[in-house]
DNA sequence: CTAGGGTTAG
């Protein structure tokens, strides 16, 4: 009878795969007396979480068992971690746990309530019940907290301690060492635990390669990811996502195109994070249609692809096609809801397509229509918007209406927008708050002294240089670089170091007629 | 039933 109604139960959530069949089972068991039986609930309550994916019926089915063991709640609060919204309940029901004792935990669920923990206050008291229980000699306990604590603020100190106690350390403990240290920006330590280890995988690749491009490390990024490939591991698609977002940065479209052949001979799931980051790097390299064509060949398209795309036609000034997409993105079959990225691209391509009216009411419809609070980007791009166009009472209303302290994105949009329109008076305001908000970057009271050299302000000319000269604050050259046969070239303005330089002079002068020092600075 | 890695932004 027992094992006939094992099998029964077995067979019947193998081949079912609705709430009402589990309802019927569900009934049995009980006329049978065996709604409490551990086994059965385990099994009951898994199908719910994995097959149904309904977890509060999976909790209703936990909340009527007298005496659930260790394996039940087990079961519920590891599929509580497995979603960021429901981590509360997975620490509220451990807690309840630690009071209805026993049944005791094992040393399996507290990587799951560590995962659920994001305060020093709950990962502490974690570590403390972790070590009064005694679980604090099992590696996956000790990886969990360096992990937990790694992912705090100010908390490599603890990750650090507990993982410099262990007696067994692993690639996953060493990996969440890595990837802690880079979270903090700390890459060069994070390089050191890196060429530490005793042995790595992908994953670790991963931690380090991901930590470089997070810290705008990406020649170094490009160079790890060289290496790993050189030593044989095999990129997947997380690899694949970071180093691409390193090729968008430095420009590197061989690299990238590289990148896009090997994900098509080698990665058989072209999932979205890796389609868009193709779409990205296609984009910032220049190759406006090999990145529609990526994100046409997208089939999930969701919110980051979208925005991806808007990104890339904005970047290139086709504001046409950039409303176009967005227009297709909130229209189509299944809407997808924009966010604040959606709108900093669109912004930006009113601004570079000279749509001011367009921007205006896109800027209102974030507002109004989607409930977006506008952030300082959004300012920043609806000043650059107003400026440009000459609208300085508007630009100056909108700075006066911010939430928020403008920032130097806003104050040089202005400036910029004065200077094309000739507004001298207000360009000396806004170069003056830039200075007043960064006193050290030399560019901006390079800036001011030229403002106040056309206001014929002679004196305060000379003020502003002898601050700069008494600062030492230079100005960051002018940078851009070209790539040409695998090879980037860097160009700073002015500077002839480069040894291709004197051949690209040659090349300029033949093109516009006439040498003009200026023009390196602008068409390198 | 366990632990580590991911894209877009002025």
């Amino acid at each position: 009878m027992e094992r006939n109604l094992n099998e029964l139960v077995l067979e019947t959530l193998r081949k079912r795969s609705e709430l009402k069949q589990l309802k019927q089972l569900q009934g049995y068991l009980t006329t049978l007396g065996h709604a409490h039986t551990h086994f059965y609930a385990f099994k009951l309550i898994r199908f719910c979480v994995l097959t149904l994916s309904n977890l509060s019926y999976a909790r209703l089915i936990f909340d009527h068992l007298p005496s659930p063991n260790t394996h039940l709640f087990t079961a519920i609060i590891t599929a509580y971690a497995a979603h960021p919204a429901t981590h509360p309940s997975a620490l509220s029901l451990f807690r309840h746990m630690l009071r209805s004792q026993p049944p005791r935990p094992n040393h399996f669920i507290f990587p799951h309530v560590l995962k659920s923990s994001h305060h020093s206050f709950s990962v502490q008291s974690l570590h403390a019940q972790i070590v009064k229980s005694g679980f604090h000699h099992f590696p996956v306990v000790q990886t969990a907290l360096v992990h937990s604590y790694s992912k705090l603020l100010g908390g490599m100190d603890n990750a650090k301690k507990v993982f410099d106690e262990m007696s067994h350390r692993n690639v996953v403990s060493f990996t969440a060492m890595v990837s802690g240290f880079a979270r903090v920006g700390d890459v060069e330590t994070a390089v050191r635990v890196f060429n530490e280890m005793p042995e790595r995988d992908v994953p670790s690749w991963n931690a380090l390669i991901s930590g470089c491009t997070q810290n705008g490390a990406f020649t170094q990024g490009i160079e790890l990811f060289r290496k790993m490939v050189w030593e044989c591991n095999r990129p997947n698609g997380v690899t694949v996502v970071c180093a691409l977002s390193a090729c968008g940065h430095t420009g590197m479209l061989q690299l990238g195109r590289w990148i896009h052949g090997y994900v098509y001979k080698n990665l058989f799931v072209f999932d979205s994070f890796v389609s868009n980051a193709l779409v990205d790097m296609y984009g910032k390299c220049g190759s406006l249609g090999k990145a529609r064509e990526v994100f046409e060949m997208n089939p999930e398209k969701g919110l980051t692809s979208w925005n991806s795309m808007i990104n890339c036609f904005a970047l290139h000034g086709q504001s046409d096609s950039a409303i176009a997409i967005f227009e297709q993105m909130v229209e189509g079959r299944d809407g997808v809801r924009p966010d604040e990225v959606t709108f900093i691209g669109l912004l930006n391509a009113c601004t570079h397509g000279g749509l001011v009216e367009k921007g205006y009411s896109y800027f209102e419809m974030m507002v109004r229509e989607y409930g977006i609070e506008p952030q300082i980007e959004h300012y920043g791009c609806l000043i650059d918007l107003l400026g440009r166009a000459g609208r300085f009472d508007e630009a100056m209303d909108v700075v006066k209406g911010m939430s928020m302290k403008p920032d130097e994105v806003v104050w040089g949009s202005l400036l910029n927008g004065c200077k094309v329109h000739g507004r001298t008076d207000l360009a000396e305001f806004a170069a003056k708050k830039l200075v007043e908000i960064n006193p050290h970057n030399g560019g901006y009271g390079i800036m001011l002294a030229s403002v106040y050299g056309e206001l014929g302000k002679w004196d305060e000319v000379k003020n502003v240089w002898r601050t700069l000269k008494q600062q030492k604050s230079y100005k960051v050259p002018g940078c851009s670089w070209i790539e040409v046969d695998d090879q980037v070239h860097q160009f700073y303005s002015l500077d002839k170091s480069n040894t291709k330089t004197e051949e690209l002079y040659g090349v300029l002068e033949s093109i516009v007629g006439f040498r003009n020092e200026v023009m390196v600075e602008l068409y390198p």
